[in-house]
Order: structure tokens, then sequence, then C-alpha cells
DNA sequence: CTGTTAGCGCCTTCAT
DNA sequence: ATGAAGGCGCTAACAG
């Protein structure tokens, strides 16, 4: 009778508590290290203590406490991941790509938002480090112009690596897209569809993609003997409105162009509202080429021609990215960070149709 | 000489070295206890001890480890997501909502996605369970018809929420949006704007979401007293053909309908290419409203009318039905599981406009 | 108010 | 091939 009670309490200790190395170890007579050693397949343990241990971890339903592994191994097998909003598709394509490749090395992926802010940029970055992740990846917030957060994971010799929104100056391993390349390819594509007198919408020359999609297209021009004109070159701020309002500015130049190559694809999208406006929109009438592939692009009239950031393709490379980087001597003096470059692709759609002759 | 050099070794050391506790508690003659509680605001620690630990932590650039800490204390502050992917932008607006509200409490993420995969999911599970997190969230895998490593959770006593893809077999708190009412108003909207013959293009009915919808739909006519006839519901798959193809049979009905309410909004599209086919796209022609609010719906010609699913609310509500959960006998038995249901929004643009009369 | 002690679960010397 | 012992960094119980 008080047996059965004594029973039940321990059945219930059971439910509450955490089967350990040490519970196995009891079970087959042996001690914790052996059990340890075993699971970790260990060569020095004999195949018959390999099998029954693992049998027994299985029968009283063992699960590895990858905290205290951690915590004793000094290694987390957690990449962080600093963002600034899982809700851009861009980046959440990214995180898949990043979430894909170490999943299926062992590791697991802790996810920060900075929504745009240095602050919690700042406040991510310190959390990942309590956390003791064993790599770090960003993309840098447009707030940032501060960039000691990221030199103290340089400081504690913890792998940092940037993608797409980087800075060549901090000596971080990066990944991004061709985006000279990208605009040059955009820009030549216009050409030779027939288009001669080609404007630019670009964004903030802060931004470095900005700026090289900027002399992207105007090298493409020039490679193609046709001159660069100020006046065709209208600022923006990856907006649907700020697009309209360019789109707006060039056509009323007295000598207006017959097509538009916009730094990003919502800046197209304005542009594109303009065009309606001003019954431009027939294929042929007026060429039109955004950036970034959004996945709106190919549902709108007419759809649009754009250039392909490769977001898996970059989340997968950043990961492994960090998986290549040498366990030491990560950031040795005067060692040149590695820089993945990744080519962009121009996705040919109705918007840039061959310019029509009437 | 020897000083110089034994200094410059324990500089070394002192790089590589994490700054604990005991070397705050050995710069300040104390121990290690009383820092701990300094640093953990502890009231029985004097204001003055208080001071100098903070200043002296600041002073070594001391960062708590969170390992040590989940380790000792149980908890991790961690909460485990379980999506399909985060490049459906649907789950990556969720999992911005889930994070914000999280880390406003302290709480940091880990992320997994299943790709739609029960072996993932079911790892996911183990791996989360491994982690020591202190909840778990899952929108169900569409291939999971298994639930057993659900009830592992359960067993482990850990919170699990589930959020729209749920199943209230289980016994879990859950978040959900009021899918028969969002459909409800979608054909209710139809059907004030002028159109009499709605048909729909429904989902698989054995998820539950798109049963709902069908529901809603079905009793929107039978309040408007019009009848619900067989031949205007066509299934679809939640793609642009599937979309297409529904649309073509519907207007191929001897008595063809005027509007069609589509389950999703890629089927929506696609019925809205076999609209433009066949030259019934011009506002008023032709009433179409789709469902999850796309971004795409608000830049397509004729833009998209459709029902909101607020994802990021569902994230934020999610999070905070784990932080309302009671910490003791979570699931007792025979308690009902909460559930949240959020309210629909009905997104009307032009793809619904008032019929007109020729 | 503060110090002592012990241990979370694991792994890794060192010893046998 | 296996056991014993110690410690990763932190905090809670128990003493004063």
């Amino acid at each position: 009778m008080g047996e059965i009670y004594y029973l039940a309490l321990i059945k219930l200790h059971q439910l509450k508590k955490r089967v350990t190395i040490h519970d196995i170890a009891k079970e087959l007579n042996t001690t914790a290290a052996t059990v340890s050693r075993a699971l970790n397949n260990n060569p020095s343990i004999g195949i018959a203590m390999k099998q029954r241990v693992q049998e027994m971890a299985k029968k009283l339903n063992y699960r590895q406490d990858k905290i205290a592994t951690s915590l004793r191994s000094g290694k987390t097998q957690v990449i962080g991941i600093i963002i600034p909003s899982a809700k851009i598709s861009f980046f959440g394509s990214v995180v898949h790509g990043i979430e894909s490749v170490a999943r299926k090395r062992g590791y697991r992926i802790l996810l920060f938002q900075t929504n745009e802010k240095y602050t919690s940029e700042k406040e991510g970055i310190n959390t990942l480090l309590q956390s003791n992740v064993d790599a770090i990846i960003v993309s840098i917030s447009k707030e940032t112009t501060n960039y000691d957060h990221f030199l103290e994971v340089k400081e504690q010799n913890i792998p940092l690596i940037l993608f797409d929104r980087t800075n060549d100056t901090l000596g971080f391993p990066s990944v991004v897209i061709d985006d000279f390349k990208g605009a040059y390819l955009a820009t030549t594509h216009l050409i030779k569809q027939g288009y001669s007198n080609i404007a630019h919408i670009c964004g903030q020359q802060h931004i470095k993609i900005f700026e090289d999609r900027l002399l992207g297209y105007k090298s493409a021009l020039k490679d193609a003997g046709l001159p660069v004109k100020d006046e065709n070159i209208v600022m923006g701020d990856v907006s649907i409105q700020s697009g309209e309002e360019a789109a707006e500015k060039l056509l009323q130049l007295t000598n207006n162009p017959d097509a538009i190559f916009a730094a990003e694809d919502f800046m197209a999208l304005g542009a594109l509202q303009t065009l309606k406006k001003h019954k431009l929109h027939q294929p042929g009438q007026f060429g039109l080429v955004g950036f970034a592939n959004e996945s709106f692009g190919q549902y709108i009239t007419p759809t649009l021609t754009t250039v392909d950031q490769r977001n898996i393709e970059m989340g997968e490379a950043t990961a492994e990215l960090f998986f290549s980087l040498p366990s030491k001597d990560l950031y040795k003096e005067g060692q040149v960070a590695p820089k993945i470059t990744l080519e962009p692709e121009l996705i040919i759609r109705e918007s840039s149709s061959r310019k029509s002759d009437k």
C-alpha cells in the first residue's frame, strides 16, 4: 500500500525530471563518462557497450542537453543573424537560405531584428555575444554609421559576416551581388532593345549598392557611345511615390527620355504609374527596368523587367562562407577578408519590349 | 624585462578569456555570489556595493553568459519557432511580430524551417527540446498528419502554441483568423456591389482554413437569399495556374457567374488573367475578391480586393498568448486550451467595383 | 548585508 | 576500455 504510493511518487518525479547521462549510467552499472563517450562515438568504447548505451538512451527517451554541452565545450552550434526585418521578403529569403545550410551542419539560428535602428543593432550584437553564438551574420541597418559594436565582435574573436548591406572598411568577410554589373546589364539591355535616351532613378548615394548601380548605368551608356546627361539622373528613396515623382520630372524634360532604369523595383513601380498616367505604358512605347525582382514584378501590367538579387543563394553563400572560414587567426593582422560577389541575373519581361518605330 | 614579458602574457590571456563575475569579485575583494546578486539587483545588496559592482563590470567589459545562466536556472529565455519557410512572406511577417514582442520581454528567437516536411518538423521539435527553449511556436507543415512529436512537448510540460495552421484536437493554445468571417465578408461585399451570381474557387478541403472559407461563402449567399450552386464552386490549389483554369471552367458555364471569390490571392490572380483574356477585367464588369492580402494585390491592374490576415498581429498575439499562459498546470487535465481568433479585414480595391448596368 | 557551499549536465584530462 | 574528479559560469540555499 505504502509501496504503491511511493512508486507513484517516483513516477511523478521522473516525469518532471530530465533524463541525464547519469540515469543511463546507473541503469547500466557504469559511469556518466562512459555513457558520454559512447554517445559521442568515442573510439575507445567497446562496440558492445555502445550498443547497450544507445538502447538504454532510447528506452529512457534521453535527449542531450545542448545548454550543458555548450557551457562545457564553449561552442553553442548557434549562428546569430541580425537583419532589419523578417517581414521584408528579401531578408526572409536570405534567412531561409542561411537556415537551410546551417541546419545541414547541425547549427541552429538565433534571429534578431533591428527595424533599421542603430540602437537595436547594438543591442542585438550584445545579446548574441551573451548567447555565445559561434558566428554572427549581419545586414547593416540603414541608420548605422558607427561600427564600434561590430569591432567588439572582432575583439571576442567571433566570426562576423556581412551580407548585402556591407561595409568594406571594417575588414569583415562579406557576400554581395555585383550591383555595378546588374545595373550595367539592365542599361545595356535597354540600349539593345532600341532605346537611346535612357534615364536613371537612383537611390541615396551614401548607400554603396545604389552608388554602384549608378556607376553601372553610366558605364553602360559610355560603352555604348551614348552621352551621360545629368538631367537624366533623378534621385529617389526606395518608395513608390518617389518613383512617381522622379518619372514625372523626367517626362517634363524638353528632350524627354524613352526609357528608365530604376535602381529599385518599388521606384520602377512608381514610375510605371506615372507612365500609365501619360499613356506611355504600351509595350515598345517606353522602356522600363527595375532592380530587386520583387514578386509583384511578374504580376503587374506590363510585367516588369528587373535584376534578380539571388536572395536564397545569398543566404546559402553567407552560411557557407562562415563554414569555410579558418578556425584560427580569424582576424589576423593584414589579412584581407574574403568577399563573395554573386552574379546578378537580368529577368526580361514585357516592360522592356523592343522599341517600336511609330 | 621578464616582468614586461609576463605582463604581456597576462594581457594576451585576458583578450582570450571571458570576464566572469569572479573577476569582478576579485577586483572588489568580495565574492562571486555578491557580484551576482548585485548585478541581478537583489534587494539584499547595499546600494554602495551595487554601484561599485556595476562600475567594475562596465570597466572590465563584463557580459553575462546566458548559457551558464540557463544551465543554472533551467530557463533559457528563448522561444523556438517552427514554420514551413521564412521565404514565404506570411511567415516572415509572423516571425517579425513574434520577435518584436518577445524581445521586449527579454526573450530570444530560435528559428527552424520545415519546408513543409513532416520529418523536418519532428527534427525541429527535437532540436528545440534539446535547446531547452522556454516555449515552442508552430505552424504545422502541410505534410504532417501524425502529431506525436507535439505530444512529446506536452509531456515535457513545455508550452506549445500553434498559429494559422492549427489543429484543434490536440489541446494546444492557438491563434488563427476567422476564415469563415473573412469569406463571409468578401462574399457579402460582392453581393452589395450588385453581383448576384457569385462563384467560388475553393482550396483543398482537408485544410481547415479552406473549409471555413467555403462555409463562409455559402453562408453569405444563403443569408442574402441567393442560391448556392454546386457548379459555381470549383477547386484550386493555391497557384496562379489553378486560378486560371478554375476561372476558365466558370466562364464556360451556360449561366456564367458575374463575380468570383477566390479562397486565396494567387488563385484570384490566375482568375484575373483569364478575365483579361476574355476582356472582362474593366471595373464594374466582373467582380473579383481574393484572400491573403499578398503585396502584389495593390500593384496589379485592377488592384485586387482581398481579405487581410493580419500577419504581424498574428505574430504579436501568438507571442503574447505565450506570456499570458499560466506557469503552473499548463496542461491540466480537462482544461480547455485558449484560442485567439483575429478579425479578418476586407481590403476594398478596384477589382470589386460596383457592378455597372450595361 | 555578505560569504560559503553546492551543483545545473556535460565532457575531458588523468589515472588505472 | 573504463572510472574518478574537476570545472565551464552562474545562482540559490544556508549560514552567519
